[in-house]
DNA sequence: GCTAACACGTGAACC
DNA sequence: TGGTTCACGTGTTAG
């Protein structure tokens, strides 16, 4: 603010009376002031220039005060001060859009953001994601890899959702990598999931998930699923049907 | 692109190739070149305010540069159309900020982004949101509210989840508003919510809503709950219960 | 006086 | 051949 005054004179004071000299007389300013021209010949063709270019310069000048307008936070009314302001912003804006971006591609992926899931919060998963996540498959068959997290499965349900449905519903206690291995049961299922959703509350772990099936496939998804689940509890024990 | 090789002379060939006279050699560049000075006496102070201004010019011109690197999609290479470019991509950015910060403020209070509402995707409330959002309430107690969109329900079913919960799992069309409505009903329930999920897939939309509740005040709850959503079918029935 | 920042006129280069 | 853009040197003004 207090820079304002110092610095307003280059483009308050003196820019705009100067340019008050050409800026809009520039109609009636074509023709003459030859101003004592390099070589003799005084402004023939020299003179259409010298116009040409005070446009140019004018034009430039608006575009840095309007560049100066869009930028927030100016220090300094230099021109290079102006340019350098504006390139700091754009890299702000620009970083701050990135994380924007994949906050929201780790909401739209269903995962919290990690601040949020590591205190107390809800998770989600997306079939696509379910059957994109193959990477941790073998992981889970190979009972090294389930032995690491003895899962604590507290309820279990399997009801019908209409004649095509299945609404399966655990609750499990919160513990490190029982999402991912709960996610893993259903990927290792190969069902048709319609949608999923995991939420996690007070140290519990709430996943819902609604497959589709049909007529006497249901009884034996829900046995599949069931037994795929108790079998979660005892790693040891081997996971078939 | 094609234009790339246009302009490149200005800020590749010429001014680079011109600039390599000064821009480096400015330390032993510092004293001489008088080049025919003016009144005749040559460069006792004159050629200080030389070197000066080629150190600003050439700084503005870096500026320039690093504002055009970080600007995209540039077409031209001129100046001013640089610092134009510049512009625009800033007022892009900042409308783009201003609308996904929008659309976040919706989020949280609950609301969908109305884009992706119409169109086909999912939306997800807490407990938290589903309390704080009290400003509609209104709207939908009163039968004007409520009877701008019929709602369809296709499927719905209460079931117990362990000893203290409640699922309920709805089966909607997906039309406008119907989401909204779905809200208000569960808002205008007071239930213990633990959590609400609310999936769209398909033109369908599945709301899942896990309900704290005790012994015998389950049956109450399911009942209230059928009710109040079946009252959703018919809108002008009125909600009791 | 000295530095910094500016607008100006000018010649050159390009299309 | 104009039209445009540029870098340059210069005079000037404010701090």
């Amino acid at each position: 603010m207090e820079n304002c005054d110092e610095y307003k004179n280059y483009w308050e004071t003196k820019y705009f009376l100067e340019n008050e000299e050409y800026s809009w007389a520039m109609d009636e300013f074509s023709g003459y002031y030859d101003s004592s021209s390099p070589e003799g010949a005084a402004s023939p063709a020299a003179s259409k220039n010298i116009v040409s270019e005070r446009n140019r310069r004018r034009k430039l000048n608006e575009r840095l005060f309007a560049l100066r307008a869009v930028v927030p936070n100016i220090s300094k009314m230099d021109k290079a001060s102006i340019i350098k302001d504006a390139i700091d912003y754009i890299q702000e804006l620009q970083e701050q859009e990135k994380r924007v971006q994949a906050d929201i591609m780790e909401l739209e992926t269903g995962k919290l953001m990690k601040n949020l899931a590591n205190y107390d919060n809800f998770d989600q998963d997306l079939p696509v994601l379910l059957r994109s996540k193959k990477t941790k498959f073998d992981n889970f068959c190979d009972p090294a890899g389930s032995r690491t997290a003895p899962i604590e499965v507290l309820e279990l349900t399997v009801s019908q959702m209409g004649e095509k449905a299945l609404v399966v519903s655990i609750t499990c206690s919160k513990r490190t990598d029982t999402m991912v291995k709960l996610c893993e049961v259903f990927e290792y299922l190969k069902l048709k999931i319609i949608t999923a959703n995991i939420t996690v509350v007070s140290g519990k772990l709430l996943k819902t998930v609604i497959v589709e099936a049909e007529g006497k496939e249901k009884d034996d998804l829900k046995i599949r699923i069931e037994a795929a689940i108790t079998a979660l509890k005892d790693p040891l024990s081997p996971i078939s049907i």
